[in-house]
DNA sequence: TGTATGACTCGAAACGTTTCGTGCAAGCGC
DNA sequence: GCGCTTGCACGAAACGTTTCGAGTCATACA
């Protein structure tokens, strides 16, 4: 490959003019310009990333770290990332870490060798001892994406993980349910914690009592939903409406309710977290709280580049995104058995 | 950061014992090993990827160029790869082309710049001209995937794609169908090009007469299927069949459907190629021919990393991979005003 | 006992850039 | 006409590694 030598002796000038022609760091003469360019165009040239990221400290690299990538919310938002840090003159690094902590650690270590000028993480777990972990191993500025993390000092954007919860329950009480499942994610992930509580705290708020048995974590993975659809479907009192925490776990939930042979929603009711791309070509369609995936991920990059250009600490911000109700045809008023709130719903 | 010199100061040896501590690339005694380790925990110290990319002239990363993450074909794709390259020791660098050629190029150019070892690209074009413009951009060992290019030396994985044509053809007509429309992608490409020409050479060997204007090109993109879809439905001779070239053009066509209030397969049967991960939860369940994504993507990376490893020049090898019909509710036997072929089969 | 061998360690050059101090010439004000 | 500034071009150092030739020491062998 052609090195910036080669057009340096081509256009018979210096390596450092060559340098300032191409970054337009100093000022140069038109016909030298035109020179240089001429050459760079003959030559082929084309500069050594590493050689530059090495000399000038800049890899103009940002790391993106997600659980999986196959999953279309992290998709989307690894796509809104990977095209507004294109147009900023960065390259993006996605990396899977499958939920897993370990993996996420050692993903962490593979971005610091490639000293990123900055991450999105969206990680795996809450807790504080995590974020020790964290933070002993990012040493860039960092925006935490989608989760919280316990006493870090980075930047949070999630969505209004409770509203969510809230708004879910009290469409499904207004529907005259009462004995609603919940199939939550893990405990120890801010996305299960707070939606879990959230949902809690309304049924409560609506007088309902609660039933233990009804709350099955089942990891955010779409399988364990499944079983555990299948499970809340064979008791002897099943719920009249189930409400998966998020998106692949409807899948899991739907799933089951398929395969016991129950139509929903006359069955059963199924709401979720998280939209889908083409609602209509399930059946029924899924009501859902809807999660603004690209907004999010366009003000978390936004503010991730910001910070990088800026040089200012994280200012430890948390912006919270709303949830917006889709309400399409997996919910509907609980069958007559069961006593209706509001006689007009059915 | 700490860089490999404070590592050799602290553990009291040269800067090269380290790196052969590091590297394993020179034999070191027992006691030097255990210093310079001792030396990395508590220093911190992680080696510099681009220094290590400059000097080594190695960067250890691979480039994938796929059209869009958030299609699940693609996204699984990219998340093979991924976890085949890491457990090699390489990083990769996943870029969208968004099936544009212009960009398409832009991103090899990135590429080159940060010095990939090698590439997984799925190219938006096949032609010849094309595949000259690759020629010029391409410097490294690189696999084509998914799609051909005309007259490149690279080795090429794709599906069988007149296979996939014929089977799902062959199905149909075997259903009775004779009106078959297709919804193709765009000429150029040879996932268009060679499964269109395997549907049309099917059809003539049923000695069915092709009808040019049920065959509609939507260029692979979802809303442009489904405006197809529209136009077909909306004819005063609407098909009894609709073939979609590819998953999401399938989903397009399915919301034309859904949305022209028409029942399938009742009043249109439907396939496509290319699978979905939980087919159950649409309905109804769709007959496709499937890519085995996973197989593929597997084989690909191996054989780059074994093109990369050995130094060996591409074979310039076409590896095919078998399509799979699977049968499921979108496709029945055309309903009775049409002759049948096969009573039976209603 | 001398020498060849092997195991280990070291120092310095090189990878391809950016950056900074220096030099030179022309233009300006006085 | 003189000194100053300004615009432009240059050369060399530095970024953090790997690599390679050379040096040291102990061991084994003749």
């Amino acid at each position: 490959m052609a090195t910036i030598k080669d057009v340096a002796i081509k256009a018979g000038v210096a390596i450092s003019t060559v340098s300032a022609v191409i970054n337009r760091s100093a000022p140069v003469s038109e016909d030298v310009i035109a020179r240089v360019e001429a050459a760079i165009a003959t030559i082929g040239y084309l500069p050594h990333g590493a050689a530059k990221a090495l000399r000038s400290g800049n890899s103009r690299l940002i790391g993106v770290i997600l659980p999986d990538i196959t999953n279309p919310f992290f998709s989307m938002v690894a796509r809104v990332i990977e095209t507004v840090c294109m147009k900023a003159g960065y390259m993006t690094f996605v990396y899977n870490t499958d939920e897993d902590p370990e993996h996420e650690m050692r993903i962490l270590q593979m971005m610091r060798m490639q000293r990123v000028a900055g991450m999105i993480l969206i990680s795996t777990r809450s807790d504080a001892a995590h974020g020790r972990r964290l933070m002993a191993a990012i040493n860039v500025p960092t925006v935490l994406f989608g989760s919280n993390v316990e006493g870090t000092p980075y930047d949070v954007i999630t969505l209004d993980d409770r509203k969510a919860g809230a708004l879910a329950i009290d469409h499904l009480v207004e529907l005259g349910h009462r004995r609603i499942a919940i199939i939550a994610g893990r405990p120890g992930v801010s996305t299960h914690d707070e939606r879990l509580a959230a949902c809690i705290e309304a049924l409560q708020r609506h007088g309902i009592v609660l039933d233990e048995d009804l709350i099955i974590a089942a990891d955010f993975v779409q399988q364990l939903a499944f079983e555990a659809g299948q499970k809340l479907l064979a008791r002897a009192d099943p719920p009249t409406a189930i409400f998966a925490l998020s998106n692949l776990m409807l899948i899991g939930a739907m799933r089951a309710l398929l395969a016991a042979g129950k139509t929903c929603p006359r069955d059963l009711s199924l709401v979720g977290i998280g939209d889908f791309d083409w609602p209509e070509i399930m059946s029924p369609q899924m009501t859902v709280v809807a999660t603004p995936a690209v907004a999010m991920a366009e003000f978390a990059i936004g503010a991730l580049l910001d910070e990088i250009d800026s040089k200012r600490p994280p200012a430890g911000k948390r912006t919270l995104f709303a949830p917006e109700l889709i309400i399409r045809g997996s919910s509907a008023a609980v069958s007559i058995e069961e006593p209706l709130r509001d006689p007009l719903a059915i």
